[in-house]
DNA sequence: GGTCATGTTGACTA
DNA sequence: TTAGTCAACATGAC
């Protein structure tokens, strides 16, 4: 699940439920998905306030009362749950936050791809640590033109790597990539400034429509291809064609091969 | 039992 | 140096 606008609508779970209340323990029922030994997480945590948050591509960071950080990335299968009812807790907690109000923020994660660290500054993790690119949410036309110019691979590989841009996976990159008509293979030195252009106004609009539905594909406009991406289903354009798929940088890329043609020049 | 799956990283190869 | 492929991680669905 949890690429940009699945991420971005956790980030504001944890906004309008978790802020401005103090740790009082840490429950580590799973310790694969932590990136810090188990009793430093807790000794960063309890007692602190949840202040603030932020997010950039697949990452949520959460602002502490001490200056530190704990972000949070989600893997394929994880999102957080706040509760009050112990019998809310989701089924794969692996690291419970309980708060001195009773309540819980569970991260949940049924396969343990996730990550969890404590780190002093936000910005540098990221950008030192990770080197993650601008997010793909709300970038301007220029600086996204800017991230691709020079480059040589594949359109979709380009959208998915997190250091040029970050937020965009696999299954959005499709999406994207479907509306703009462009095949998934195309290289990015085959893209002229408008294609670019037009990548640029179409992931905008569409990671937009991903947040305004809190990421609930069924929700989204008619002619999302996210509202039922599967090999042989109708193409949402309405093309009369079914859709197909193909294998890029080791990933399943869902395309229409007739709105999405191959180029060869 | 086998295959596939929304993510990331590192090894290996061209 | 730049890219592409593949394996690894852990678990469930089909």
């Amino acid at each position: 699940m949890p690429e940009l606008p699945e991420v971005e609508t956790f980030r504001r779970h944890i906004d309008d439920n978790a802020l401005k209340q103090t740790v009082s323990d840490v429950i580590i029922n799973r310790d694969n998905v932590l990136e810090v030994p188990a009793d430093a997480l807790k000794a960063a945590l309890v007692g602190q306030q949840f202040e603030y948050t932020e997010r950039l591509g697949k990452y949520v960071g959460v602002a502490l009362s001490n200056q530190d950080w704990l972000v949070l990335h989600f893997g394929m299968t994880g999102h957080p749950q706040y509760y009050t009812e112990a019998d809310d807790a989701p089924s794969y907690e692996r690291v419970a936050f309980k708060f001195e109000n009773g309540a819980t923020l569970g991260y949940n994660n049924m396969r343990l791809f996730g990550e969890i660290y404590v780190t002093g500054s936000w910005d540098t993790f990221m950008q030192d640590e990770k080197g993650y690119g601008p997010d793909a949410h709300g970038i301007d036309a220029e600086t996204f033109a800017e991230c691709f110019a020079g480059r040589r691979g594949m359109i979709k590989s380009a959208l998915m790597n997190q250091k040029i841009i970050a937020g965009i996976g696999n299954i959005w990159s499709d999406e994207i990539l479907l509306q703009a008509g462009i095949h998934p293979k195309t290289s990015v030195n085959q893209l002229d400034d408008d294609a670019i252009h037009t990548i640029w106004e179409i992931t905008q609009r569409a990671l937009q429509a991903g947040i305004d539905t809190r990421a609930t594909y069924s929700d989204l406009p008619d002619g999302y291809l996210l509202r039922n991406r599967a090999k042989d289903a109708p193409c949402p354009n309405g093309c009369a064609g079914t859709l197909d798929k193909v294998t890029v940088s080791g990933r399943t890329a869902i395309f229409c091969p007739s709105c999405q043609p191959e180029r060869s020049d």
